[in-house]
DNA sequence: TCAATGTAGGACCTAAACAGTCGGATTTGC
DNA sequence: GCAAATCCGACTGTTTAGGTCCTACATTGA
């Protein structure tokens, strides 16, 4: 279907979180309830980034997760990359190289240019572009007047 | 993970082969047989590609699909929007419209923008384009040397 | 020192989608 | 009439996404 997986939106969510509040830092549960994410995979997918580079973290009370970098040199690609895995457009490449048969399957030289394009719009997109323009996250979140509980249902409908 | 599906994948090919028979037919056996797909999996695409109406079918002894317009007016995006429906690059727009929460879910509009440049890549590519670096399907055909048998495993493996 | 709060990470479960198979009906050319 | 082809629906197995649960470890504040 050609469509970034929940986690990766997670992610992406988180991200632009911790930009919006960079260079300080903030827990998992502070942003999965910001936005009536799953905290446990919330978590896991915090820690990938982490493992991934991307943020750092911070143990114990009052602990939690911080850009590791600045914000304007951290891609979209990267956080989708990371949590995702490798992007594929077509099972015929891989990372390193092509599927070995087919000398002449024929679609790959096509949808390499259109594979090509697509990382190149996701690695243009850093996070500052993505948390430019968006609210700070302070005080009056436009989300506050919405229960978590009602969320988290809407989430499970149609996240 | 962000990649098309194998379906896709035999669409395309099987619509490039039809390209460059254009605007002769061929059959989905000849399709499958030439380029090692699973039959069966192949005449249900082919079948789905005549409901979207790229394709104009020809029943009976010889009969066979046959592009039911000009390759340079079917672009890569028709073709993968038939076979996997929809495409979304996150779960938060559908196609009529985003989903109702997180009024500031926050990432939406950057990501839309990336959408959109998605589609508008594989818009561009068109049948005629796909097919303009291929070998024309002919007489000697590259795969010949292999046999189908073993394009069939390679394919389990590594398609 | 102890409890609260946080990250770290593995095992496990469920539902959905993908990939492929099978059987049968219909149409057409010889 | 027979063979070759499209057509159509139902069915199965496998993978993966999505999520839960449990435990261990680190840090801070009282």
């Amino acid at each position: 279907m050609l469509k970034l997986t929940k986690k990766a939106d997670y992610g992406l969510i988180a991200m632009r979180h911790l930009t919006t509040v960079y260079p300080r830092s903030a827990s998992a549960k502070d942003i999965s309830d910001h936005y009536g994410l799953p905290a446990p995979v919330l978590a896991k997918i915090l820690q990938t980034l982490v493992r991934g580079g991307f943020l750092a973290s911070e143990h114990g009370a009052n602990g939690g997760y911080r850009l590791s970098r600045g914000p304007e040199l951290i891609t979209a690609f990267d956080i989708v990359r990371t949590i995702d895995g490798p992007i594929f457009l077509t099972s015929c490449f891989t990372e390193n190289g092509d599927c070995e048969h087919h000398k002449k399957c024929s679609i790959r030289d096509p949808l390499r240019r259109i594979h090509e394009g697509i990382i190149s719009l996701l690695n243009k997109m850093t996070m500052s572009e993505l948390a430019a323009d968006a609210d700070p996250v302070s005080g009056n979140s436009p989300i506050g007047m919405v229960s978590s509980a009602n969320l988290t249902i809407l989430n499970r409908q149609q996240l």
